[in-house]
DNA sequence: GTCAAATCCCCCTTTTTGAGGGACATAATT
DNA sequence: AATTATGTCCCTCAAAAAGGGGGATTTGAC
């Protein structure tokens, strides 16, 4: 192996000078990985990055100035092949789909280990999208309807469709029942959600995972 | 270490023997796992699920006779404390979906290293949803949306009201703006999606993940 | 035999929708 | 300086849809 393997270029973006010089120092360890430049704050980073040229940066969710989340589409504006990695101490919910939604590759908790950190790196490069199992199963948790519906089966089908946007005439027509039976079904679901209109029913049903 | 640990039950269900065989010894090899029992179909296993009490159940989402997807919400009947592995030979899009939506709880592929499998079996019992980078691949793109949308911001959070249910006076009301602006947005967006009703706006944009 | 579920039927009023025309101010880009 | 995109608002119109009220029937599960 004497042919000079391409390295990949990582940036850090971490307020927390003892995690940043950690994770350099980490990551520099390993062969083929170097951190081009470990930044304090998007503000610092942001006029670097297009020189910087990294395949990967590694941004805290939590830090001072401005958020890690918002800083997501700045930084895809100024190097869109970039992925990014988000680092984060403890999980919070809703950053983890802010974060996801506007583009991050992945979610690493900070307490991983090197091996975990360098894998994580080369996944993403590789195309995957690596997540800590507590990250996954916030992702996965989303995706898990309630058990405790209140509605019947058909009646969740409808519903599905009206959230869907159809009206009430085409979901008869899609699912070879008449228009009445279509009116009565949602009755029955407006008395069940103790709701009167379809916008109603529809914030329910997601609140509580009807749907 | 005097002390038994607690063994922690897996069911399989896999119709290839060789893999039926294979993760069978794999597993029995390691410390504290052990595989109660093995089936080659659903069919066989339904009926014996309540007494082999399982922590953790792998199962072959490809399999002859009822499909994995199908067996989900019958095993949660059954044994609802018990977590659902999916295992899998090619990641297919559809199908993780479905299989996360009925409440499986992680996903791997079946060329996973015995260390893998464990670490999976692992962290699903301790709460976690262990998947492939690849599979989280899948299900991150799901939350990635289109950055070449034809909507200006102003149409897409319009757009986005619509989808959740809402009518064009509420979004009015809720934006601050005439209604009569809202249908202005509204009809261009229907011009620019190139279609002629809600439903079919709706539906155009969330294939083109525009909302 | 009772009950829940799914199907269908009638009445009624109010609201919403989609389509057609257009106007105007402010940014941003060329 | 001129053009374009965006966001805002205005008017008319007919058709469709929504919401609420009252019912009935059949099927299958328990």
């Amino acid at each position: 192996m004497t042919e000079a393997k391409k390295q990949i270029r990582v940036v850090l973006i971490e307020d927390d000078e003892t995690i940043r010089e950690g994770f350099t120092y980490l990551i520099n360890s390993a062969p083929d990985y170097s951190v081009v430049n470990a930044y304090s704050s998007v503000e610092d980073a942001l006029p670097g990055l297009q020189e910087d040229k990294p395949d990967v940066i590694l941004l805290d969710i939590e830090l001072p100035g401005m958020k890690g989340t918002d800083a997501i589409p700045k930084i895809k504006t100024l190097v869109p092949k970039t992925f990014i990695l988000m680092l984060t101490v403890y999980e919070n919910e809703e950053a983890v789909f802010v974060a996801l939604t506007k583009g991050a590759s992945g979610y690493l908790t900070k307490n991983s280990s090197t091996e975990k950190i360098i894998d994580a790196i080369q996944e993403v490069v590789d195309g995957g999208a690596p997540m800590s199992t507590n990250v996954a199963k916030i992702v996965i948790k989303s995706f898990h309807k309630n058990q405790n519906s209140p509605l019947t089966k058909r009646e969740t089908e409808i519903l599905e469709q009206v959230a869907n946007g159809k009206s009430r005439s085409k979901i008869a027509k899609e699912m070879f029942i008449d228009l009445e039976t279509v009116k009565s079904h949602i009755k029955n679901i407006y008395v069940k959600l103790n709701v009167h209109s379809r916008e109603d029913a529809i914030k329910e049903a997601k609140n509580n995972k009807y749907i």
